[in-house]
DNA sequence: CGAAGGTTTGAGAAAGTTCAAAGCTGGTGG
DNA sequence: CCACCAGCTTTGAACTTTCTCAAACCTTCG
């Protein structure tokens, strides 16, 4: 089996160190330094069942992932929540086993809900952050049905690494570079699909060159409008990743 | 063929006047009265797009449907709002040709979203409303990913059956009963099914015996534990109905 | 080095879709 | 008041897509 066979062994992979996204929303920056920086390993887990008062949280870096397994059948990423994205306990279904998961080494901010409540009464720049933050993640969750619903298993691969590449990737040489931190069973659950199918649609993607990746975890875009092509729904992805990151990867690509 | 053989043509149907659910959170109360009321009938669209100031709204009685047509192949229905629900313009996500549509004659309260904040601002109880509403919105949202990622189209049914019910229904004669507003095309565009297979499923659980009804346009559930059954997170969205309804219709049934 | 878990691929199976046809329903206009 | 029309609903049969299962390979970590 030619496995493989599509990587760019030789390919100098570019420093991702710098890819961190920095905040820029004023708001974010008061609440996030009132918060208790949490750190998470991969894998590690936030529980979310009802043992106490209701917390708030904002990923400062890395990735978060609401998951859910014991209620639904087959497992299910219910949510990514990206560097900058907010979320509140209430927010999370009452399903028994939900929990926000570590993809990757992150960093989460954390408060009481209750203390947030009391910022964003004092202070117009962290209510308007909250509303604006919490308005775009359900702006997102319903897209992210739409491509789950509507779109076929081609298309909705498409648009995760779209959409992964417009939060957390960056330009390098004239392509978009972005860390692949979920691996493949994670990836399927969120688009619910099998990770057997989602295999074989990456490996179709990696034979014609949608993308190249040299070990798994990072993927290479030389040609950035391509990849749109294979998700009609690139440019609301885009539109909503503007919301936090005002320069995105593919506008110097 | 023998179509419609499962319905109860001398079933003495309920008046649903008396069905309208009240409100009976105070900070709901307050800002639903500072709103202007649109009334819209069925089919009746509100559009989103960018037509100048960022509008809220307060579904008090009827249907609303988040509906997208054109951006992806497949007509979806991302969210159902149910009376009680709030929704704003940045919600939506950035789809073309995205628009709100009554499923039936519907009740809109209508405020500027500037207005809102500053309501918020000054009365914590509508802040608490609002954020209470919005967090269970997203709460649903999330939930309706799972039930269309990750259940049969059985249990897709027989979640929506379940969920509005618990929002809409109520008791008669140890029944649960509930209007259908929305028709088959519609439904099955919010369960990600086609309509003929909704169709399908639904006629099994008329043979079945799992709901009765007259005309297409009302449903009767006997049986509501065994219509629970059929779907693995009838508790869920139990518990989530429960947060804008105390009490519920099968509370009595 | 060995074990455990992640990835890839193939072949057969299951679930859902598409297409077509027929029946039903509600609204409109003569 | 009734005939008619458009759209909704139901159902069957053939077809796709995706899933399941199994096997082999790779990677990482102790």
């Amino acid at each position: 089996m030619k496995v493989r066979s599509h990587s760019l062994a030789n390919f100098t992979a570019p420093d991702l160190t710098a890819a961190r996204v920095s905040p820029h929303d004023p708001g974010q920056v008061l609440l996030q330094n009132a918060c208790a920086v949490l750190r998470m390993r991969r894998r590690q887990r936030l529980t979310l069942g009802s043992d106490g008062a209701e917390m708030f949280c904002l990923v400062r870096s890395g990735l978060l992932l609401l998951a859910v397994s014991a209620s639904v059948k087959r497992r299910t990423i219910l949510s990514i929540l990206f560097p900058g994205d907010i979320f509140r306990t209430a927010c999370a279904p009452p399903l028994p086993g939900i929990a926000l998961m570590a993809a990757t080494t992150t960093e989460v901010a954390r408060l009481p809900w209750r203390t947030v409540e009391d910022l964003t009464s004092s202070n117009p720049l962290i209510r308007d952050f909250v509303a604006r933050a919490s308005a775009a993640l359900l702006a997102r969750q319903m897209l992210h049905g739409a491509i789950v619903g509507a779109l076929s298993g081609e298309e909705r691969a498409a648009s995760f690494l779209v959409d992964v590449a417009l939060r957390t990737g960056y330009t390098s040489a004239r392509s978009v570079v972005f860390e692949m931190s979920m691996n493949r069973p994670d990836i399927a659950d969120y688009l619910a699909l099998n990770a057997d199918t989602l295999s074989r649609i990456m490996s179709s993607f990696r034979a014609r060159g949608v993308f190249a990746s040299a070990d798994n975890r990072r993927a290479i875009v030389s040609d950035w409008n391509r990849l749109c092509t294979l998700t009609p729904i690139a440019g609301a992805l885009q539109e909503l990743a503007r919301r936090t990151r005002p320069q995105l990867p593919c506008d110097k690509a």
